[in-house]
DNA sequence: TACGGTCACCGGA
DNA sequence: ATCCGGTGACCGT
C-alpha cells in the first residue's frame, strides 16, 4: 500500500540530506548557469491553473518572484526553478499518492531482453494518446481521473512561455534503488522540437546529462557531464535541441530511502 | 598504513 | 530504456 512516507518521515529524510551536504564538496559545474527572474517571455500576465482546482494554490499567480536558472552548454538548454513551496509540494505529493494509479509491472525490451522497469509508471493525457518506447506502450488515462495533473500542466504551459502539453508521464521512484538509465526522449510519438517539462515532488534526486559525443570508449570528444539535483517542488524545462544531443539519467543512490514522484509533461503527436 | 566493504561511474551486451 | 561487471574512490577500522 502506498502511504505518505516522504511527508510523514520528513525529519528522517531531511537529516539524510544534511548528512550528504556536509560530506560533499560543491560539485563542479562546467555548464554555464545564469540566474534570471521571470525569464519566460516579456509580458507580465499571471500564470495559474486555467480551471478551478480543489488545490487552491494552483490558482495563485505563479509568475512573480520566480528565480529561474538557465543551464547552458553545447546544444544543452535547460531552465530550472523552484516552482512550489515545500508545503505546496507536500500537498502535491500526497495528492499524487492518493490519486495516481500506476500500471502493473511495466516492462521494456532492451538489448534483447525484457525487463521490469525499476520504478512505477503511469500516464495521463488527452483521450487516445499513447507513448511507445523500448517495446512498450503506455496508454494515457483520462485527465478527469487526476485533474490536478491537468492543472499543473496548464500552469507549467503558461510559465514556459506557451509550450503546449497534452500528456504527462508519471514515474515513481520508491527509494534510491529505483532509477532510470541513460536515454534521450527521442520517440516518434513526441512532436518534433517540443519542450519537455519535468515537475518533481518528494525525495530530491541527482539528475545527470551526458553529451552523445562524449560517451563510449571511442568517444569523439571530451565534454563534461552536467549534474544537479531535482528538488521537492522543482520544475525543469528541457528545451530543443537538448534531447537531440544529450542523454539523461536518474542514477541509483544507495543512501536514499524516500520516494520521489516525477511528472514529465509532453506534447504527443495526435494520431489520425 | 593496509585492507575490506560499499558505492559511483562507465562501457558492453 | 535494461542489467552486469570492472575499475577506482572513499570510508571506517
Amino acid at each position: 500500500m502506498i502511504d505518505s512516507y516522504f511527508v510523514n518521515n520528513r525529519s528522517k529524510c531531511a537529516k539524510r540530506k544534511m548528512d550528504q551536504e556536509e560530506r560533499e564538496e560543491e560539485p563542479e559545474m562546467k555548464a554555464k548557469v545564469f540566474n534570471t527572474e521571470n525569464l519566460n517571455k516579456s509580458n507580465n500576465s499571471s500564470c495559474q491553473a486555467t480551471s478551478s482546482s480543489k488545490l487552491s494554490f494552483l490558482e495563485m499567480d505563479r509568475k512573480v518572484n520566480l528565480q529561474w536558472k538557465q543551464i547552458i552548454s553545447e546544444n544543452l538548454n535547460l531552465e530550472y526553478v523552484q516552482l512550489f513551496s515545500e508545503t505546496e509540494a507536500d500537498v502535491l505529493f500526497q495528492e499524487a499518492e492518493k490519486v495516481i494509479k500506476y500500471n502493473a509491472d511495466s516492462k521494456v525490451f532492451v538489448y534483447g531482453k525484457w525487463h521490469k522497469v525499476p520504478r512505477k509508471q503511469a500516464a495521463y493525457g488527452d483521450m487516445g494518446l499513447t507513448y511507445t518506447f523500448s517495446g512498450t506502450t503506455v496508454v494515457a488515462q483520462p485527465w478527469n481521473n487526476a485533474p490536478f495533473l491537468k492543472h499543473i500542466g496548464d500552469l507549467v504551459s503558461c510559465l514556459s512561455g506557451g509550450h503546449k502539453f497534452n500528456f504527462v508521464l508519471v514515474n515513481r521512484y520508491n527509494d534510491g534503488n529505483d532509477h532510470m538509465g541513460e536515454h534521450r526522449d527521442d520517440e516518434a510519438d513526441l512532436v518534433p522540437k517540443s519542450a519537455i517539462a519535468s515537475v518533481s515532488v518528494g525525495q530530491a534526486r541527482d539528475f545527470i546529462f551526458r553529451h552523445r559525443d562524449a560517451r563510449g570508449s571511442g568517444a569523439k570528444r571530451k565534454i563534461d557531464p552536467v549534474k544537479f539535483e531535482l528538488s521537492h517542488g522543482s520544475l525543469l524545462i528541457m528545451n530543443h535541441p537538448t534531447n537531440v544531443y544529450w542523454f539523461h539519467s536518474l542514477p541509483v543512490r544507495k543512501k536514499v530511502i524516500c520516494p520521489r514522484i516525477n511528472l514529465t509533461f509532453r506534447q504527443m503527436v495526435v494520431k489520425k
